[in-house]
DNA sequence: ATTATACCCGACAAGTTTGGTCGTATATAA
DNA sequence: TTATATACGACCAAACTTGTCGGGTATAAT
């Protein structure tokens, strides 16, 4: 349905609530979660799936948490949609490993047309940084 | 997942089908679904999301079947989704109608930035049409 | 008029995904 | 040693998707 998920909206907030903080300054899952009213587990979880990629930098132990591992100008939606569900895939067609060859495949005139927007799509998300959704009126006004 | 329904998908395809078509000609639900393997209820049942969105127009009895109701630049990949999928929907908390109020709410700080994202998704959409779907190398090479 | 065909529509079961919880293991600062 | 935080897998319930079925309506042809 063309929708993200939950644990990747979570994360979204997550992480810009990371580049919120000072330089260096961690934050842990708990902290965040009631923070936001998030149920601290799911979030948990998210989080290890951005350190998990590298976007966010564990530290375990008490006074313990995560900062961002990189600039939020350098980490894309693409990046955090792909540490959460894996590589986009707009048709549930491209799917390579599940038994699910499609019945058209062969007969399917719209795989290549699909794919292109795909692209258009993860090159959408690729363009956006955190640091552009984090502040409000991003470039042009409206 | 940011993914398509295979409803939607079989729309799409369904869609370049008639667009492909001489003027005028008809083609029904059972006649696409067995050309490309699709099951016929359900590929129906996407024709049926089509026609109530005044995309292609129905001819019922013998001999009948569906025409596009527009030329296929005319058709975006927005109006197909919108057809089958609703409103576009980016994320799960901006499902007006569920009981669904996110805990976040008032305190999500990525409620508008995310709607920018599904704006431009939107736009995205909206800016490719079935015409452009059924040609294959669209506008510039690569 | 009857019939055959095609659209229309709601219900429903099976399968998959998602959302959320729990328990346990590991790392580390105090 | 203890308390706290991450890491990770198992698990269940809810939601969505996929596919099927059955009964309606429209209409062209006989």
């Amino acid at each position: 349905m063309l929708t993200l998920t939950k644990k990747t909206d979570y994360a979204i907030l997550a992480l810009s609530h990371l580049a919120s903080l000072e330089e260096d300054q961690v934050s842990n899952a708990r902290e965040i979660a009631t923070h936001y009213d998030l149920p601290v587990e799911l979030l948990a979880k998210a989080m290890q799936c951005l350190a998990k990629d590298g976007l966010v930098v564990s530290h375990a132990g008490p006074a313990g948490g995560y900062t961002l591992a990189r600039h939020p100008g350098d980490i894309s939606v693409a990046d955090i949609v792909l540490a959460l569900e894996g590589p986009l895939r707009i048709a549930s067609c491209f799917d390579e490993s599940a038994a699910n060859p499609c019945s058209a495949l062969d007969k399917c005139t719209m795989r290549d047309p699909i794919k292109r927007l795909q692209k258009r799509l993860f090159e959408l998300l690729d363009g956006i940084s955190l640091a552009e959704m984090s502040q409000n009126p991003v470039g042009v006004e409206e």
